[in-house]
DNA sequence: GATGAATGAGCCTTCATTCAT
DNA sequence: AATGAATGAAGGCTCATTCAT
């Protein structure tokens, strides 16, 4: 019986590898020498798994969007459906989550949006993900705000979720979570009919 | 005697080529060879007036961050200091200038913040910049809110135009500044009091 | 598995090659790329086992010095400890030995000679050298002289080394092991006391 | 009247910062930039004046054995024709006069000996002072030893000149011309018949 | 005569990828 | 499956030389 499963191994070993180069060195000086070093591999391994550096930077950014999307899914499914103000605020805090703001997934973030700018496979999945998260946004948004205003609100939402999850990226003592859900809590608060926050009160989660 | 104040013109030249070619191809394809070619001169003479490629880009920085100082400093001083609103709203309006928001621009812009977070030179001056906005937007917020709400709301407005920025920068069809300041707009006349905008209303420029 | 115990092939490899080409072109010509064709491998390989061409070129001056040591210490333990002029003649013998006056590492030798006056390594290299021909010389020559006198006449005799050492390498014909011996032995017998010149007689190498 | 003469002012300017700059960070990093930066002009004179970088320090090798000559017959003209012993120390003493070991003087010729393996120019130059410091020795050591052991004992002094020298060049303190001449001369001395000393004592000259 | 801006070839080095083992 | 030695293209930089002024 052979080595069965080490794709299962492998893959998630190298792209945890790929977040913590980049985030230590930046993705100018990420090579697949130091990568394959950093897993406890040799670099010739990441061709024949990956198809090339492109295939796991590529494979990096999904993970870092599936992991985004997995969290979001939960905390939403912690939520009542009932409460679509703390729906909101629940996406809010999964976009600062802590597998999301640790600075060497920041920095790879931020690698991967300034690359997809000119790749068009990172462009895509980045698209993709913009879209889910205004759309999830504008889904709950507007059982509290007509179209109009649920629509500009996330993207008032979306906005203030990546402008300080940037501006925190670049700061030595990295993003705090607390601070950014009550900015953008404060926002929304102050959008929606109050009865909404009535409701939220009373359906908030314990881990809230 | 030679051609002389060539450097006055070589070094804008080859700052332009750089953000041209970093907008055009992304950071890590934008050779000397390939910026040289763009500006019309050898590869050479980078390092002759940059003292090397990380020179260049140093540079390319500072010229975009003066641009937008400058630009700031200009629209404030058009705007009449009795108006803190308008000189709020000044502010933001020079985020979103014509020369700030070009795709080539904005495509540089990422590639430095990503850079900024492994380089000290780059991260030095993202922090003066980003210390600026915040320091401006505060002074002026400070005569319409009581000190607490005034830091709150910059850092929000601070983040809602980087957020919009960031988001347009990966937009095909790039950044709206009209839509943009419409929506930071309407967020700080939601946060001051009304009396604000009255005065803001009188002295409003025409090119407002 | 890959090919293993390559370092122990490739370094003499590169390091024969590079006093090969030295010796054929010069140092100034010697590029890592025409050093890699010669070794019959590519140019990225040298930094890859020497770290750099500085590390290769400190390498293959180690190998030089190496070389002329252990020929000394096999030549000195040839030569009986009772006789002290056959162990000076056994020291300069080696140094005119055949590994050393080769035209390639003749010219290597004095690459290295002048490229040490702004080398640190290679300086200390060059030193450690020169310090061990005087302290062999006077060690065995102060079983023959004062100690004064041990030590001028091993100046003079490591001088006539490398002074006939480097006039023969500026010659077309190279050096003359045996004429250079027959000098610097002629000095040597003229300066010592009779009676060692006996000794020498009665326990004279085959080889000599 | 155009400026007349200057290449008179301008060629021994340049050669002398071309020492200057050997000496000082060795030939591998004299550029032509840096050679007309320290004769305080611009780099594009020296293939004006010397048609290139290869004519400039052929010029420079010329210069110091120019001076080196110079100074040998001029040492010689002092010392009376009957003191064939004085004569062959003045030519020693020629050789470690003070603008022969200078730090930067030395530097630059062990830099031209070994770039003169491989650039006939130079080697031609070499060849031309070895032989004639060999024939100026050989002449007068004629006058007081037969052929041919006059012919090995000026190759023994050569070797020794050169000898000390160069061990001298790689030594931090420099070369001492008092050890220098005092070696060869003890050397000298031991090979002629005793009535050379005799006449030298009567002859020496002041300065010596 | 002299400048120094500019060139472009050549250098050393890095790196993604390949492949024999 | 995995290694890591090896490749060779591409990168940034240095430099001798040229030339308009």
């Amino acid at each position: 019986m052979p080595k069965v499963g080490m794709p299962e191994v492998r893959r998630p070993q190298l792209i945890r590898a790929t977040i913590k180069v980049i985030g230590q060195v930046g993705m100018s000086r990420a090579s697949v020498a130091v990568i394959g070093r950093t897993a406890g591999v040799s670099p010739g391994i990441i061709s024949h798994y990956f198809g090339g550096k492109d295939g796991l930077l590529e494979a990096t950014m999904r993970f870092i969007l599936k992991d985004l999307a997995d969290i979001t899914r939960a905390t939403l499914d912690k939520t009542s459906k009932e409460d679509p103000l703390g729906r909101v605020l629940a996406i809010v805090e999964s976009n600062f989550s802590g597998g999301q703001v640790s600075s060497d997934v920041t920095s790879t973030w931020l690698a991967f949006w300034s690359r997809a700018m000119h790749d068009p496979a990172l462009y895509r999945l980045q698209q993709v993900n913009e879209k889910r998260l205004l759309s999830y946004l504008r889904a709950e948004l507007k059982r509290m705000l007509v179209v109009d205003e649920a629509r500009s609100v996330a993207i008032a939402v979306a906005a203030l979720i990546d402008g300080i999850w940037l501006r925190g990226a670049l700061t030595p003592k990295g993003i705090n979570p607390q601070q950014a859900e009550g900015i953008i809590g404060d926002y929304i608060k102050s959008t929606v009919p109050e009865r909404f926050l009535s409701i939220h009160q009373k359906t908030i989660r314990k881990s809230n």
